[in-house]
DNA sequence: CTGAAAGCGCTTACAG
DNA sequence: CTGAAAGCGCTTACAG
């Protein structure tokens, strides 16, 4: 069954296409009469006007893209999801586009949405604002960055704060007196990528702990590359005492690798993650991580680019993020069985002889206990 | 700065629109001189052919509509994922749409994908197929289910052998000694919902387990209705000693629970979810699951759609489930000795995104220590 | 191989 | 309030 036209229902409703056209958009100059016939006509034919005519005719599409880097992130499924509702709301269709991380996939996609003619574009970017992200700006066409962005574009965006979040996990980790901490990093092709690794760098200088480059692995963000790095860096001669990944899947990675290898958390290894998960709070112990809100993310760009959409002025928005400490990160051990750390030139390790070792501090607290319920 | 237009590239390139446009779309019956002078005409100006125009001409729009129900869910997610990736080695471009378990939702979606006269739609169905399921079977616009299915709708669909998981699941646990397994099910307005339903009925009535009713409680495959399920059937007269939950984020959720309550999996319950993802292997102990194959349900889906488009006849596909035991489920604890039930209204605030209750877990864990210690 | 022309399904000044 | 007509940017028989 072919689908009905405007023309069909102008014929049948015995108007002009202009009217019916009129009536179907809701423009006021129209008649009861005209009304009523042109929308029982519209009823009976099932008539769904075409979008790709109306939006050729018409400047807008009322569609935007969104084009995030990786669908299977729970941290960009959820901002799509927000993203999407928020559209949705504002009476505007979602195109979503999945880059997979991968430069050449996000060009396709933006060579696709301005194919489609989106009004305009939310996305979390990847590489340095060449390809088809340049026609983006040429053309004019409203573009708000999430969570990442690309140097020297300047761009309305949604970002956290990557140099507090690292900050902070860091100070954590050095206050609980490890010094040699490995870190997982983003890429590079990524701000977040970049951001957190000069923060992690930032913070481990400032805080006198070790700074070998050895104990730095540039991941991609996935999985597997937190498999990659933490083999890489438990594998070094001197080993970290404490792991902090960029982000949640790799975080899951190197979990997986301290599984495997029977390391226990946190009395062997303590762990921070970056990008707060469902499940990272149901893991024994639970994990400790850097916490943003990618469902404010998706909110705010899609707010954001429907703003800029109306010509109104935009301001740049950078959430919030913190710190959780949970069950995964503990004392520096102790007990490492492996060759003493290299001891720095400058200042003497915080001292956390005074305290017991983690195995003897958990037997204390059974002692306690046991205590407690005897008297 | 407006982008050029095929005309713009025809003068530039003092050929006819005609010419311009066969040249651009590949067309044999151009003359070399045609080719070379319009191609760079076009690069000159950054030609890029507006998709409205060219599907308004044309009968297909080379894009497709995939309606996931909850992009949230790593099931989806993954078929989401996998189902862009075979689009676009197809050469079509995939609106992906989000019904967030609500067929009003996903009613607008398919509204949407007919406007945009997409050439053709996977969905994970929800509901009846009343709605606007049925125009699109009326419109004669090519269909595919993906994990789910509507009754009494003969569509081709891609779905996993759920009766086949379920059974193994009840049969795993009955055999471990549980009499009393309790069932958080899918929504009923689902295919999944019921038939894992129906599944889970059958397979306790074959084994003789105890067919109570009260075991079963209908959840929505989220979270929060994992939590709620679990707190139900866990505060039940006579709690299960087994719980079997019908998707991944309703496992999680009852794992929170269990969290929560401090029970000891799986000493004091079995868990058995469904939808194999990530942390289910990561969790202490790792989770019992049945699991199919969402990347390959995604990619078939997509594999099946474009041969009805190029007019194939397509047969369904059902793929296998099977259960993967793990440390999740153990023999039918035999000292019911849990905790009573906490009266619901004096229960920590339903907030699973909060942390869980320390002191009941090291309540529990120093009372089984104590034991340790005593004997 | 090429161009003039029609037309895809709408919207919107323009004139009444 | 209504209709005739132009036009959005392409593609494609049709005739040469």
């Amino acid at each position: 069954m072919r689908t009905a036209t405007l023309q069909d229902v102008a014929k049948l409703a015995g108007v002009s296409t202009a009217t019916a056209s009129r009536v179907l958009s809701g423009h006021p100059a129209t008649s009861v009469d005209a009304r009523t016939r042109v929308a029982e006509a519209a009823t009976e034919l099932g008539f769904r006007p075409n979008a790709q005519a109306r939006s050729l005719r018409k400047a807008r599409t009322e569609s935007i893209g969104v084009v995030v880097s990786d669908i299977l992130n729970p941290f960009f499924a959820e901002i799509a999801h927000t993203a999407e509702q928020t559209a949705r709301e504002a009476g505007l269709t979602i195109m979503l586009c999945n880059a997979n991380e991968s430069t050449e996939q996000q060009d396709r996609y933006i060579d696709l949405l301005l194919a489609h003619r989106a009004d305009g574009i939310v996305i979390a970017p990847q590489g340095d604002g060449s390809g088809s992200l340049r026609d983006v700006l040429k053309l004019g066409v409203p573009l708000v960055f999430v969570d990442r962005t690309v140097d020297g574009v300047d761009v309305p965006s949604i970002t956290s704060d990557n140099f507090g979040g690292i900050a902070q996990a860091v100070e954590h980790l050095v206050g609980l007196g490890h010094r040699r901490i490995g870190f997982i990093a983003g890429p590079q092709a990524t701000s977040t990528g970049r951001d957190r690794l000069v923060a992690f760098r930032d913070a481990i200088e400032k805080h006198g702990a070790d700074q070998d480059m050895a104990l730095i692995y540039e991941g991609d963000f996935r999985v597997s590359s937190g498999v990659a790095g933490a083999r890489h860096l438990l594998d070094l001669a001197c080993p970290p005492t404490a792991l902090l990944a960029a982000d949640s899947l790799m975080t899951l990675g190197a979990l997986h690798v301290c599984q495997d290898r029977a390391i226990s958390i946190p009395d062997d290894m303590s762990i921070v993650g970056y990008d707060d998960i469902e499940a990272f709070r149901l893991l024994d112990p639970p994990i400790t991580v850097v916490s943003h809100d990618p469902a404010r993310t998706g909110e705010l760009a899609v707010e954001l680019l429907t703003k800029m959409l109306d010509g109104e002025k935009v301001e740049s928005v950078v959430l919030d993020a913190q710190l959780v400490v949970r069950g995964s990160t503990g004392p520096a051990s102790l007990r490492r069985d492996v060759p003493a750390p290299v001891p720095l030139e400058t200042e003497a390790p915080p001292d956390v002889r005074g305290l017991p070792a983690p195995h003897l501090l958990a037997h204390a607290v059974h002692v306690d206990d046991v205590a407690r319920l005897l008297s």
